[in-house]
DNA sequence: GCCGTTTTCGGCCCGACTGTTTTCAGTCG
């Protein structure tokens, strides 16, 4: 059993102590219990076979749930899970993901009206019965027939990059608004999460009600969710909520702070308060009554001896532990680049020509890129065989002689087979500058087998990299089954990189994994994949999900000159 | 259920808004 699994037990128990009104800080260990191991970077299952390692090393794991994590993996159930199971059927849970519904809601609708599915709950309302209970209204009924509408429809995270879009047109129509003193995105979008369930916005204005009409004046604006003296929500086109809240300027930087969050990270920093005798909240941070910093964020981590996080950490992870030990790392820049490893061009399934990529490169100032286009077996995307590559390299050698500034490397991403092994000889490998390696076909093949396929990949000599080493796209497609841990050792071994790449639908390795991978000690190559000039603009991100990995320029194998990376790949083969 | 420079018990972050309430519970972030 992996790490996904075992912490998708054990929020289901979380989930299903909080219907059965548990102990709010039982619950709350549970789902402490399974971020902590969903973001462990080796497997739960070996830090118990191996001696002299217990789980409980972790923060957040107990002797309780190490005993319970250890007979979930021995046996494949927990005893607590299915007795809960047993007494709630697991379809209610369903029910909280309609907005307004709640564990305390879901567990009324299922105990008085035995209601257990979204469509036996839009039946009920529909016929006016779930207005009876108690604690529930007309108006309840109405907003959960709404929300199940959007439930069913558009309530999923947008990536990043399309948050992104919304957020820069919605800030530039409010700062129309002569009132607005500040204006700034918090929450998950400010600490470039993948993906953003909603966006937070934070004003300072002298007139939050002007700012506020600016809001639902918003073209794309769809429905008004809430509106009050500081704090209004709004829906967009599209599913995207948005959250804008007032705050006086004193107050900004605490209110900053504490909507940008990550809500663990809020709560680390607060018990960190509260034992010194201090209050944070929205609005500053207080000893008693009186008020003693908020104005910037810098201020208030000040007030606790703590640095200013950059919004990336945020995640109540190493960052606090990095702090006290002055260890914050340095995180990564777009400015740190130097070259792009990862690209194609129309000889495959590319939109720009190798003279048009290459131009574009060089107005983006980069060092070196990469031409790695597809191999035969891709052969939706017209992937090269031996001959067609070769002519292709013969091109970017007569290319090179004229270039100034900018080095065109020989590459290629040669596809790794469905049976195992690679698509090219090695012969042909051989003469390569750059050998990326990934697999195409085959996705939905059992763990060990996938596994397999990448860690032999990694084995052979002529690859440097593995590209987008899970496959994910957010929102469509789920990671391959593979056994990262397996695939760090290998790469380990053989002295190879991973490829972060930077396509905003894939950026996998994602954060946990990139700090993962640091943690085993292998480079990192941020790429675009770009298909067309304009791809080559998503490396930042590529680099704001390393941030969030904790990775420095150091880590990061592209912020070197080329002739450096040679001498990286070499040396580290060699150990 | 976890945790410890208040250390094995007694805490565990804090507030806005809504709807159903007549003083507050539930939900959300």
């Amino acid at each position: 059993m992996n790490n996904a699994q075992i912490a998708a037990v054990l929020d289901e128990v979380a989930d299903l102590l909080e219907i059965q009104a548990a102990n709010p800080f039982r619950v709350r260990a549970y789902r402490n219990g399974a971020r902590t191991v969903r973001e462990l970077s080796e497997p739960a299952a070996t830090i118990l076979c191996t001696a002299g390692r217990k789980l409980t090393e972790f923060k957040g794991i107990g002797s309780d749930l190490a005993d319970k994590i250890a007979a979930l993996c021995q046996t494949g159930s927990m005893p607590l899970h299915q007795e809960l199971l047993a007494q709630i059927p697991v379809s209610v849970l369903t029910l909280m993901r309609v907005p307004g519904v709640g564990p305390k809601k879901a567990a009324a609708l299922n105990k008085e009206l035995g209601i257990s599915t979204l469509d036996e709950l839009r039946a009920a309302c529909q016929a006016g019965r779930v207005r009876k209970l108690k604690g529930f209204g007309e108006k309840t009924e109405q907003t959960i027939l709404a929300g199940m509408e959007l439930a069913g429809s558009v309530n999923q995270r947008l990536t990043w990059a399309e948050v992104d879009g919304f957020a820069q047109s919605l800030m530039t129509h409010l700062r129309a608004c002569p009132s607005i003193a500040e204006l700034e995105p918090a929450g998950s979008y400010r600490r470039g999460r993948d993906s953003v369930a909603d966006l937070d916005l934070l004003v300072v204005s002298s007139n939050p009600a002007e700012v506020m009409d600016r809001l639902a004046a918003f073209a794309a604006v769809e429905t008004l969710l809430g509106r009050g003296d500081t704090k209004m929500s709004v829906r967009l086109a599209g599913g995207l909520q948005v959250d804008l809240r007032v705050v006086p300027a004193e107050s900004f930087g605490a209110a900053w702070q504490y909507f940008t969050g990550s809500k663990d990270h809020n709560v680390e920093l607060r018990s960190r308060a509260k034992s010194r005798g201090l209050k944070i909240n929205e609005y500053g941070v207080f000893r008693g009554d009186q008020y003693v910093a908020g104005r910037t964020e810098e201020e208030v981590y000040a007030t606790l001896d703590l640095p200013w996080f950059p919004p990336e950490l945020r995640e109540a992870r190493q960052e606090f532990a990095w702090a006290d030990a002055g260890q914050l790392p340095k995180l990564i820049e777009t400015g740190d680049m130097q070259g792009d490893l990862h690209m194609h061009t129309t000889a495959t399934d590319g939109r720009a020509s190798l003279a048009e990529m290459v131009a574009a490169a060089q107005d983006r100032g980069l060092k070196y890129i990469a031409i790695t286009d597809h191999s035969k077996r891709v052969s939706m995307a017209n992937g090269l065989d031996a001959t067609r590559l070769r002519a292709q390299w013969a091109e970017i050698d007569r290319l090179n002689k004229s270039l100034r500034g900018l080095v065109v490397l020989k590459g290629v991403e040669v596809d790794i087979l469905e049976k195992g092994g690679l698509d090219l000889e090695d012969d042909v490998l051989a003469e390569a500058d750059w050998v990326v390696a990934s697999l195409h076909y085959g996705q939905q093949q059992p763990r060990e087998q996938i596994t397999r396929r990448i860690v032999d990949a990694l084995a052979n000599p002529h690859v440097c990299a593995i590209a987008h080493p899970t496959g994910r796209l957010i929102n469509r497609r789920k990671p391959y089954d593979v056994d990262l841990d397996a695939v760090f050792r290998a790469a380990r071994q053989h002295g190879k990189f991973l490829e972060l790449n930077s396509h905003p639908q894939r950026l996998d390795l994602d954060d946990v994994a990139c700090a993962a991978a640091k943690s085993h000690g292998i480079p990192i190559v941020i790429s675009t994949d770009a298909h067309g000039v304009e791809g080559l603009d998503k490396l930042r991100f590529g680099i704001l999900q390393a941030r969030r990995g904790g990775l420095t320029k150091a880590d990061v194998v592209n912020t070197r000159p080329w002739a450096q990376v040679k001498k990286l790949l070499r040396d580290r083969r060699a150990t």
